[in-house]
DNA sequence: GGGTTGATTAGATATCTGTCAATATTGACG
DNA sequence: CGTCAATATTGACAGATATCTAATCAACCC
């Protein structure tokens, strides 16, 4: 459903310090930084996408956690539905694994040095 | 209280991918992060820091939004204690401007390809 | 199948957040 | 000094969020 072509214009990824956000674009940044706004779900995210592999399953992280596993669970859903995270079931676990590209596409957006079209890569939302 | 020595150990600026981040490291983060998890702010710091000569007045920006004059003061609040917007009384007006450190330190944390040391400039606080 | 372990969903609740109207503050200008 | 224009602060309130406990679902093992 969000998954309309981003406009050519160039204003998906040139960072805001270049020309204003659209309303729109905006939106969606938000629902991505709103998701990394937690402290906890920073480390969960930092700790998945740091785990040797790139990928760890609920187990391994929420020993890190003074809370609840609903709460932790509450969170990676958080992150997968802002897709920051991606997840898959193998057996009893599931494994969960950070999405570089949307990572790479809230690092272009606050990219605050004039760097010129360097990160046009990260408009290719790969998720298709 | 908040005001403590980051570590050297590279942790402070290492990208949340190659390492967990510390629950200290990761509070402060969050702490910008939630200010940029809201479209108005983003629009606001877009608007702001895309502004010709880099700063705009109050009045510059506020036309562009459909809300009251106190909420767009609240949202300025909100991204100035997050340390994302500084500001300046000149007269009447009072202008803003982006902090390019503040948001360099994010995008250095979220850069996802495994770049070696090139943004340990971001590591300078420059806030004091 | 029945039990065990791992993970998600549901429901409840206290806290936080975004917004507005009203008011206060700050500085400019007669 | 009084008034006006630009921002900020306060107080109130609806809606969102983080967290928990209890219940449910999924897969493995005996």
């Amino acid at each position: 459903m969000s998954n309309q072509v981003l406009p050519a214009t160039g204003a998906c990824c040139s960072p805001l310090v270049r020309e204003p956000l659209t309303e729109d674009w905006a939106g969606g940044l938000a629902r991505m930084f709103k998701a990394l706004g937690d402290p906890v779900r920073l480390r969960l995210l930092s700790l998945v996408a740091s785990h040797p592999g790139g990928e760890a399953c609920v187990c391994d992280i929420s020993e890190s956690f003074d809370l609840s596993q609903p709460t932790i669970s509450h969170h990676l859903k958080v992150l997968r539905e802002a897709g920051l995270l991606d997840c898959e079931r193998r057996g009893t676990w599931v494994y969960y694994w950070a999405n570089p590209s949307a990572l790479q596409q809230l690092c272009a957006v606050l990219r605050a040095e004039p760097g010129p079209a360097v990160q046009s890569e990260a408009c290719a939302e790969g998720s298709s």
